[in-house]
DNA sequence: GGGTTGATGTTC
DNA sequence: AACATCAACCCG
């Protein structure tokens, strides 16, 4: 998903944070068993009414909650997952809602992006192109190297590498897959 | 450093 | 019952 891809690099913005935009995965909503629109009809709903740059968020693991972006209007339509940023903007309110002070444990995560950035259930469908206090900018002027990998944390059609990570960037979610030996 | 486990809500 | 996770804990 060439979405997914070309989020990477560009700056998440929060409210009073931000940061760099370091790992996402794409789940496609036709033929993806890994997407929620594969198993539930909320989901597939939720794809109908909605335009691209909507936000997607749900609550997994009765723990964390989950960034994705609608995709729509090109060849396929998607969600991306937001896996990881690189801090910016916010330091100091992302470690207070973090509770930990290294740089690198407040946004190397999914469920850790949101708890820095207190995202949950009220960001639900929001427009994220509309308010330019929530949503990505891009960086101009800036030369961005992008790694696809198979995604890390579904079970399901491990075979695609829809997962896309800043080239040896040490704010990913997990050390992009290293061929042994 | 690596493996294991418990917490826990929403959906189907 | 499954799940797109994380941190705490053990072991070494």
């Amino acid at each position: 998903m060439e979405c997914a891809e070309n989020l990477v690099g560009t700056e998440l913005v929060w409210g009073k944070c931000s940061g760099i935009v370091v790992e996402t995965e794409a789940y496609l909503v036709k033929g993806d068993e890994a997407c929620h629109t594969f198993m539930r009809p909320s989901t597939r709903a939720f794809v109908e009414r909605n335009e691209a740059g909507t936000a997607y968020i749900y609550f997994n693991y009765g723990v964390h909650w989950m960034l994705n972006v609608l995709v729509k209007g090109g060849p396929r339509d998607g969600l991306i997952l937001i896996r990881a940023i690189e801090p910016q903007r916010g330091l100091a309110l992302m470690r207070k809602h973090r509770g930990r002070e290294e740089l690198r444990q407040l946004c190397s995560g999914p469920g850790k992006l949101t708890q820095a950035l207190a995202i949950d259930k009220r960001h639900h469908e929001i427009d994220l192109a509309a308010d330019p206090t929530h949503g990505f900018h891009p960086r101009p002027n800036d030369d961005v190297k992008v790694v696809a990998d198979p995604r890390s944390g579904t079970i399901r059609a491990k075979d695609f590498p829809w997962r896309f990570t800043l080239k040896e960037s040490p704010f990913v979610s997990r050390p992009v897959q290293r061929r042994h030996r």
